[in-house]
DNA sequence: ATCTCATTTATAATGGTTACAGATAACAAA
DNA sequence: TTTGTTATCTGTAACCATTATAAATGAGAT
């Protein structure tokens, strides 16, 4: 993601405003490696602005992502994350509890290898997720398969993928 | 995905039953590259098993999720979609209009570079999402701003992203 | 044929996200 | 600085995809 003086100039170059709620939002991205949600940026940010509505900072993420500034995705939680790293990189994630992080660098393809142009699509960004099961569901599935040990949603059916 | 011997097979190990249900919701994926929905998948199914409820596709298509036969993805429409394609390939996102399609061959990194372990994950699969804009929405976004070809949810902001 | 328990079904509930319309304020122009 | 235009924000209501629940079913074992 750009950073806010781009961002303004962007938004103004396009007949748009550059509102303080605007503001706040790209300046809590900036730099925000905790794969946040809407309702996660919200609460941050509410505390320093607390006029702000969450209808506003799901609008302001929308249309980031739309720009290509921002990326969403989804970890199996039942949230929707973001992440403003759109330089090419990849991330972990568990397929049992959903834990997300990201890979150690030198993982994936070097940035350098990112396409202008595919199949007619102008191509912006690009993301790489690895899916697996992460050291605490690994050791969770060894021993039995009751717990889990994060966000679950809810519990479903009896993981078990050898290891 | 592995077919449906197989997880049958993996199905009985573990205790459980191979009902037609879950056959059906495995046979329907074998093979399918439109990246469908849990209500597309029912909605085909529904047509030779009319008894067949949504609850259970979405519980078997979950199931098959969290083993590492299936993935799960958001495209930005609204709806979570599913691809039985586990071989580490690539898609092609819209940014407007939501539109997906697996990526040429031989883009992205080749299948025999997926690491077993990283960061002490467990690694399953993988999978390479590349974003941007597609010739549809390049020449929308050229002419004006006004229709958006497919399914873009509700409209919101007015994309502007050069070309 | 019978038993058991995993699975299915139907329905209700959940809750994350978006629609809507009126109020607000950013920016341009005078 | 004042004014006008209009993009944006706010609060509320609505939507609808997905999951919870509990009773009914049937797959597989004996």
């Amino acid at each position: 993601m750009r950073d806010s003086e781009q961002l303004m100039a962007r938004v103004r170059a396009q007949g748009g405003k550059a509102t303080p709620q605007r503001v706040a939002v790209w300046r809590a991205l900036e730099h925000d490696q905790t794969h946040p949600t809407a309702e996660d940026l919200y609460a941050r940010l509410k505390v320093t602005m607390p006029t702000l509505s969450l209808t506003t900072v799901y609008h302001v993420l929308n249309e980031l992502v739309e720009w290509g500034e921002l990326r969403r995705f989804d970890i199996g939680d039942g949230h929707i994350h973001f992440d403003p790293d759109t330089a090419p990189h990849a991330e972990l994630i568990c397929l049992r509890c959903h834990r997300v992080m990201d890979a150690p660098a030198g993982v994936g393809m070097p940035a350098e290898t990112l396409p202008n142009e595919l199949a007619g699509y102008r191509i912006i960004t690009r993301t790489e997720q690895y899916f697996g099961y992460c050291p605490d569901c690994r050791q969770a599935m060894r021993i039995g398969s009751q717990g889990r040990p994060r966000s679950a949603l809810h519990g479903r059916s009896t993981g078990d993928a050898g290891d």
